[in-house]
DNA sequence: CCTAACTCCTGCATGC
DNA sequence: TGCATGCAGGAGTTAG
């Protein structure tokens, strides 16, 4: 599911729900859910305050009042819900944590869903300003100090294609199999384009297109084309309808009415028109 | 340093 | 209806 819009959705509502409201009890349902390299059970969060939460990517962090955060990573299909401790257990809940305190006093419990169990959690030690698993992620194009003419030069120095190298987490984190074909087809450009044969102001154009697509999908809400997407509320994105080309195969260009086409290659697919993007 | 292939899962759509 | 196949928003590991 979640690219860094619907995770920044996500975040956002957790923030507004959940900060200064101290977690009274947690617990893990399956092995997978927590991440392996865990420093502590989850169970060990008992009795710590949720200070803020952070995102850098896709990766979702707690701060606590402890030397330790509560990392979360969606994978593909997970939810983290914010529900009344009244509700009945989803049918993938993979761990919980009950809370007390803080305004809101309804909605008392994190739900941790994923039906893929690609997504996890876990408690984690610092590694400067993030936690220890986000410590070799790249900054996202939103963090202030996100450095543009670097990045465009990182890229520009590669020998492999330009899609492949926008998935990569290392160069610029966020963007996923959406938001690369999207920004790709805005700025006009082929997804197997070798990086090194773009021009300075070819990725200058294909960042900013990124950047602009990923803003129009956080003030709607996410992309949801199914149950897999939920925001902390369980309510659906609506940015699915704005989609360009991911999931149009067929479907005319909105800019020059030739069918949209659909490879694979990099073990991913790739939506593009094959008339715009050269 | 880099890249490609493979892996971890469940559930749904499709085709025979 | 049943079964096999392919496909899905991610990322870590390994081999080369």
């Amino acid at each position: 599911m979640p690219e860094l819009p619907e995770v920044e959705t996500v975040r956002a509502g957790l923030a507004k729900y959940v900060t200064g409201k101290k977690i009274t009890s947690a617990q893990a349902f399956h092995p997978r859910a927590v991440k392996p390299s865990s420093i502590a059970p989850i169970t060990s969060l008992a009795g710590s305050r949720i200070k803020s939460v952070q995102r850098r990517g896709k990766f979702l962090w707690l701060t606590l009042d402890r030397p330790y955060a509560l990392v979360a990573h969606l994978g593909m299909s997970g939810q983290l819900l914010v529900t009344p401790t009244t509700t009945s257990p989803h049918k993938h809940m993979r761990a919980r944590f009950m809370l007390s305190g803080g305004l809101s006093r309804s909605n008392n419990e994190i739900r941790f869903v994923d039906q893929r169990t690609f997504g996890w959690v876990g408690v984690e030690e610092y590694a400067g300003d993030v936690p220890i698993s986000v410590a070799h992620i790249a900054l996202d194009p939103f963090e202030k100090e996100f450095d543009l003419a670097k990045v465009i030069n990182r890229i520009r120095k590669r020998k492999s294609a330009i899609k492949p190298t926008l998935l990569n987490q290392e160069i610029i984190s966020g963007i996923g199999n959406i938001y690369a074909d999207e920004a790709l087809w805005r700025a006009k450009i082929h997804p197997e384009i070798v990086c090194e044969d773009l021009s300075k102001a070819e990725v200058k154009r294909l960042i900013n297109c990124a950047i602009d697509v990923m803003q129009e999908a956080i003030l709607a809400g996410g992309t949801s084309f199914d149950e897999q997407y939920k925001n902390v509320n369980g309510e659906s994105g609506y940015f699915e309808r704005s989609l360009a080309v991911y999931g149009q195969e067929g479907e005319p260009c909105p800019r020059c009415g030739s069918a949209i086409a659909r490879i694979a290659f990099a073990n991913r697919s790739s939506h593009f028109c094959q008339r715009c993007q050269r």
